[in-house]
DNA sequence: CGGCAACGGTTGCACGTGCAACCGTCTGGA
DNA sequence: TCCAGACGGTTGCACGTGCAACCGTTGCCG
């Protein structure tokens, strides 16, 4: 079978990558998914104003790469909870600055220990040296991919 | 602000994974989709019926880790382009072996190649040491999610 | 002071996807 | 021989998402 330039996806980096992350966003899930009832969406955005009150929409969808329509869809579902609220900002009346309700801020509380542990859990599995050549392989790939500025506006 | 446990996004491994699994689609999708016209989908099955003729969508589906349905909705873009075809195996009418048709194979020819020169020069970005740490990296983590026996079926 | 472009955020639409139910085919056991 | 269950593959449906168009607000420039 004339195959001059095969290709095996199993050993193919991208492919690779995005088995991958499917499967940690999966691993991940079953803590904020089956456990708190939130998408991947809404996670985020949680994690991202838990981290730093008053952030608008648009600061939320820049550092976390999300599309802002994605994000304002994941607040309607939070403010439904009444996980989150937004007040109108007196300067400007187009942003409206979010912040964690007191439930929201519960949630958090309970929610960020359990991610953090189930990350480390992950990384267990790797020694420490190969632990920190995975994080700084990531970094020189986000630089080269140019995600590194994403989260400037902290 | 009192936040205990607080957690930045950006240095949350799953979510960087996640990100830099999307970006990394994205600069190979330069090739498949602009150039090519094919999804990621399409060209997931067009990479794995042009290493191994002969696969049933079941057999594409498993090694790919895509879902059934994906697998069908790809065959019938490709089959209507005329890139792949199916004879009926003999032995079990149910099962529908694919293989390339010329026109398929004159485009795998084409795009292996390109495909591949893009990975390199995203492998480029890390010194040899930091590539081989890369790789190890992401075998143990396959290994611990269980991602390993994905491709037994070669 | 007035108009217009730019901005923050939302919404209609089209589309890809996963799930479950389905169709035709095969197989093993009564 | 026949029937029930398993299997390969497809399809109706609901849903999340990106895109483009939109609404209200702001600020710049004439």
């Amino acid at each position: 079978m004339s195959e001059r330039a095969a290709l095996r996806l199993a050993g193919f980096v991208p492919f690779r990558l995005n088995r991958l992350a499917v499967a940690v966003s999966e691993y991940l899930a079953v803590i904020y998914r089956d456990r708190f009832a939130l998408e991947i969406p809404e996670w985020r955005v949680i994690a991202t104003v838990g981290a730093a009150h008053g952030r608008t929409a648009q600061q939320v969808a820049a550092s976390t790469r999300m599309h802002k329509t994605r994000v304002s869809r994941a607040l309607l579902q939070l403010r439904r909870r009444g996980l989150i609220e937004r007040r109108t900002s007196r300067r400007d009346r187009r942003e409206l600055p979010l912040r964690l309700t007191p439930a929201g801020r519960r949630l958090y509380a309970r929610l960020v220990p359990l991610v953090l542990e189930r990350e480390r859990t992950l990384l267990a599995c790797l020694e420490r040296p190969e632990q920190r050549a995975l994080l700084a392989a990531l970094a020189r790939l986000e630089e080269f991919l140019g995600l590194t500025e994403a989260d400037s506006g902290c």
